[in-house]
DNA sequence: ATGATTTTGTGACATTTGTCAAATGAATTC
DNA sequence: GAATTCATTTGACAAATGTCACAAAATCAT
């Protein structure tokens, strides 16, 4: 088994220990990518059998809205990248983008989701992978309809430091809903 | 088994066949609740076992900012009540109200989880619950950041009308993320 | 029914944010 | 390292929305 697959598994089995039948099974389903900045993983209105986990790198979402990007949200070590409308085989409604060159785990979710209904330890692995991202789905609503600008830019600024290291202005501006020079001017205080 | 238990099982396992047991199994955890309006089913800060199921009847669910109640979401038949950060033993950020007198079904939460490790069926259940619940949330989020104000106002209006007969339009406005001056402004055009 | 309470609507004004334009600064490419 | 592209900042102004105050309408309770 490829070494970068145990990061992955471990990550979403910590509440059930995975037999080695299994853990062969779902790593028949995986691969390991290397790919550059601007390589596009997944196209607006185009369904996709993948999920991605990010080893290394930086990914972002975005959409079109009047011909403008609007960034959704960001990726990096150890996220996952996808989306329910994926994982249920409906067209995704972004476009999702490496912002750095990268090393991800894909996952082919139209091969792994069958076994869900044969195999209980797969059945509640996916459980934690969706719960993970509904809980983060919960946090990202709250965050955005709690906060003024401001606060969300401070909050942002504490919690995920990196952000702003590696990604753009330009693109966690338009992330909190914000131009980039209201942006500019809140950072200027 | 009680007959409205019936519509809640049958509407969250479109995608496998339960056994008799497995019902009686789910059964053993429900109950129905007949409440009256303003009835506070979870409050904020707290931790609690159960999520519920809206036969009929409105809920809705805030939090408080600066001492503002911000209305997050409103649930009518057939939707469910309660979050990811309950399902994991969090507290709850929120705390959800009913609107109507209203018919519930409530699941226990802190019994049937456990169950998802030893029965397949349950676990692909619950499963298509968080499922329903993520794809929800994406949606929230797509329709909370993609449109402009007077655009969520229209589309609500299109695929919710029942929401303007049935809950105060101070509730909508905050929940669509303005002042009610500014909804009712935007309804006289 | 009647008065009290809650909900909704409207006006005047302040504040915030967006938009457009231009300048500066940083990073990338040849 | 010069040139080119991209990212960020700043200013001036317009547009959208919030706030406060109050009036009108609807709903509720006795």
């Amino acid at each position: 088994m490829d070494i970068l697959f145990k990061t992955f598994i471990d990550h979403f089995s910590a509440n059930q220990k995975l037999s080695e039948k299994t853990i062969a099974e779902i790593c028949n389903h995986l691969s390991v990518l290397n790919l550059d900045k601007k390589h596009v993983l997944i196209k607006e209105n185009q369904r996709h059998d993948f999920a991605y986990f990010v080893v290394k790198g930086a990914v972002r979402s975005y959409y079109l809205k009047d011909g403008v990007e609007v960034n959704t949200w960001f990726a990096l070590e150890n996220d996952m990248v996808g989306s329910l409308h994926n994982f249920k085989d409906h067209p995704s409604r972004e476009t999702i983008e490496l912002i750095e060159n990268s090393t991800l785990i894909s996952i082919n979710l139209k091969r792994v989701k069958p076994l869900m209904f044969s195999n209980i330890q797969i059945a509640n692995f996916i459980n934690a992978i969706i719960e993970d991202y509904a809980l983060f789905l919960e946090d990202k609503i709250y965050f955005s309809q709690m906060m003024s600008s401001i606060n969300k830019y401070l909050i942002l600024l504490d919690k995920e430091p990196q952000l702003f290291q590696r990604i753009p202005l330009t693109y966690i501006a338009s992330f909190l809903g914000i131009s980039r020079e209201t942006l500019s001017r809140l950072r200027a205080k």
